[in-house]
RNA sequence: GUGGUCAUAGCUCAGUCGGUUAGAGCGCUAGAUUGUGGUUCUAGAGGUCGUGGGUUCGAUCCCCAUUGUCCACCCCA
C-alpha cells in the first residue's frame, strides 16, 4: 500500500524534533522561573466535557471517537432517526480527542480541589486535535503550550503572564507584539450601542478591522442583524486613533455609561501600570498594544484578553489567552477565578524558520564513529566504545564490518565528526587512529588517552 | 461548512496540441578505489502517469465522478 499521512498531521524528523524541543525547553524553562508546575492530561475526554464550552464553530470542530465494539447497537434499539446526526452521535460515540488544554484544565483544577493549593499555577504542553481543513500554519494535531493560574483575581497574574510572553519570545530572539484588550470593554461597548444581544457577532467583526477595513467591517455587522443604529454608535470608536493613554480617556468619555465598560477599562489600567513607573516590570523585545479591536472567539473568557503575533511576519497569532471568571463552574466548582495564556509551538517554528532564528548548534547528533573491519576489530572496539558512552559521548560503531568508504559516507551523511579506527594495526601498537572528518586531520593517540582524543587536535 | 488549485519514479518536477520503448535532477545500489569520505566518471534498479467510469481505432493527456493535496474564506494556535 501507498504509505499517508491523515490530513493536517505530520511526522517530525530528527532535525525537527531537535528545533521542536528548543522551542518546548525555552517556554518550560520561563514557566518554570514564573512558579508553575507542569501537569498532562489525557489526550481523549468524556464527549460531554468538551461539548458546548467552545461555541458551535468549536463543537463541530471536536474530533470524536467511534465507541468500540458494537457501536451501532444503541441506534437500533432505539431506532434513531439517521437523518439526524445530533441525535445519533451521542448514540455512536463518549469521547473525543481534546480541543484545547483549557477545558481538561478545568476538568482537572474541580477534580482534584481537594489536593490543589490555590491560587493553582500549572502549565501544561501537550498536542490538542481539530477536525478543521488545514491550511497554512494550521493543523489537525498541533502542540500547544499553556500557563494559567485559577484561584486569583489579581491582576499581577496577567502582568505576569505578559513578562512570560515577553521572556520567551526574547529568548527565542522573535520579536513580538502583544495585544491586549478586556472583554467588557466589548461587552460595554455592545450595551452602549444597545445591541448586548449581538456580543460575539460584534466582536467578531470588530476583530477584522485591520484586516478588511471598515467599510466591510460594517457590511457584516448589518448582515448579521446587528442593528443600524447600534452600527452607528460604535463608528467612534473603530474611527479613534491615539497612543494607549489616550485610547483609555476615549473609553472613559464614550462607555462612561456602562459600569461594566469602566471595570474593565480598570483592570487594564491596573495591568498595563505594572509596565510604568518605578519598580515596573521591564519588557525586552516585545512592545504591549490596547488593541480594542481585539476579540478572540472563545466563549469563556470574561475580561482580559491577550493575543501575540510576530513583528516583521504575517502570520496570524502565535499565542493567545486571557481572564475567565468561572470556567469550572460547569464542573461544580464555581468562583474559581483564572487567567492562562498559550503558545502555538507550530506556528512559532514556522515563523522561527521563515526568519532563520534556528540556531545552528542546535543539532544534537553522534560525534564519535568507529570503523568496523571485521568481527574481531569489531569486539576489540567495543570497550573503547562503552568508556567514551560513560564519559557521556555520543558515539557509535558502524553496524556491520564494511568497506571503510562507505563508512567514511555514513559518518558525512549523519554529521557525525569523528571517525576512529581501531583495526589491526591499531591493536597491536595499542593506539587509535581519530580523524576529524570536518578538517581532514588525523592523529594516532594512545589508546589509554582516548577521552582525551580532542587535545590531540 | 464555502470557493479554488493540483495529483506523473522514494523526493522535487518536466512532458505528450490524444499515437509505438513517459524523461531530468536529487536519492538508492554497484564499480573505477580490498584501511581513508565529501568531488568526478560509469553502469543499474525503480512508474498499472491517484482511483473508477466515459468519449475515441487509440487516453497519462479530453469529459464526469471519486479520493487525496495545497491555498483562501469561515474560524482559529
Amino acid at each position: 500500500m501507498k504509505p499517508s499521512l491523515p490530513q493536517g498531521t505530520r511526522d517530525f524528523s530528527p532535525i525537527e524534533t531537535t528545533r521542536r524541543n528548543y522551542i518546548f525547553d525555552t517556554i518550560k524553562a520561563v514557566f518554570k522561573t514564573f512558579g508553575y508546575q507542569s501537569i498532562e492530561t489525557p489526550a481523549m475526554e468524556n464527549l460531554s466535557t468538551l461539548t458546548g464550552k467552545y461555541g458551535e464553530e468549536g463543537d463541530r470542530l471536536i474530533f470524536k471517537i467511534l465507541n468500540s465494539g458494537d457501536f451501532t447497537k444503541k441506534i437500533r434499539e432505539e431506532n434513531t432517526d439517521l437523518s439526524l446526526p445530533n441525535k445519533v452521535l451521542p448514540l455512536i460515540s463518549e469521547k473525543a480527542l481534546r480541543y484545547d488544554l483549557t477545558v481538561p484544565f478545568a476538568r482537572y483544577v474541580a477534580m482534584n480541589r481537594d489536593k490543589i493549593t490555590f491560587p493553582f499555577k500549572r502549565f501544561q504542553i501537550q498536542p490538542v486535535w481539530r477536525a478543521d481543513r488545514p491550511q497554512k500554519g494550521r493543523y489537525r494535531e498541533f502542540w500547544q503550550c499553556d500557563a494559567d493560574v485559577v484561584g486569583s483575581t489579581s491582576m499581577l497574574n496577567e502582568a505576569e503572564l505578559i513578562q512570560i510572553y515577553d521572556r520567551v519570545f526574547t529568548a527565542l530572539q522573535l520579536p513580538v507584539v502583544i495585544l491586549i484588550n478586556n472583554r467588557k470593554i466589548l461587552s460595554g461597548l455592545a450595551e452602549v450601542a444597545g445591541a448586548p444581544d449581538f456580543l460575539i457577532d460584534l466582536t467578531v467583526a470588530l476583530d477584522k478591522l485591520d484586516k478588511i477595513g471598515i467599510d466591510k467591517v460594517n457590511a457584516e455587522m448589518l448582515e448579521k442583524g446587528i442593528p443600524q443604529k447600534a452600527v452607528e454608535a460604535i463608528q467612534p470608536l473603530m474611527a479613534f486613533k491615539g497612543n494607549t493613554i489616550e485610547k483609555l480617556n476615549f473609553l472613559k468619555s464614550f462607555l462612561g455609561q456602562s459600569t461594566e465598560a469602566l471595570q474593565g477599562i480598570a483592570e487594564t489600567e491596573a495591568v498595563l501600570a505594572y509596565f510604568n513607573g518605578e519598580n515596573a516590570f521591564e519588557l525586552n523585545e516585545s512592545e504591549i498594544q490596547l488593541d480594542l479591536t481585539l476579540a478572540r472567539g472563545l466563549n469563556y473568557y470574561t475580561g482580559t484578553i491577550l493575543e501575540v503575533k510576530a513583528k516583521n511576519i504575517e502570520f496570524g497569532s502565535i499565542g493567545g489567552g486571557g481572564r475567565y471568571d468561572n470556567l469550572t463552574g460547569i464542573f461544580g466548582l464555581p468562583n474559581a477565578a483564572g487567567v492562562g495564556i498559550s503558545f502555538g509551538a507550530d506556528r512559532i517554528y514556522d515563523v522561527l524558520l521563515a526568519q532563520q532564528l534556528f540556531p545552528e548548534n542546535a543539532i544534537e547528533g553522534t560525534e564519535i564513529l568507529f570503523a568496523n573491519f571485521s568481527a574481531i576489530e569489531e569486539k576489540a572496539a567495543l570497550p573503547l566504545l562503552d568508556i567514551l558512552r560513560q564519559a557521556g559521548i555520543s558515539a557509535e560503531i558502524y553496524h556491520e564490518s564494511a568497506k571503510l568508504k562507505k563508512q567514511f559516507e555514513y559518518a558525512d551523511k549523519k554529521g557525525i565528526t569523528f571517525l576512529m579506527i581501531y583495526g589491526e594495526q591499531e591493536i597491536t601498537q595499542q593506539i587509535v587512529t581519530v580523524k576529524n572528518l570536518k578538517s581532514g586531520v588525523q592523529v594516532s593517540i594512545p589508546k589509554d588517552k582516548i577521552l582525551a582524543f580532542k587535545s590531540y587536535f
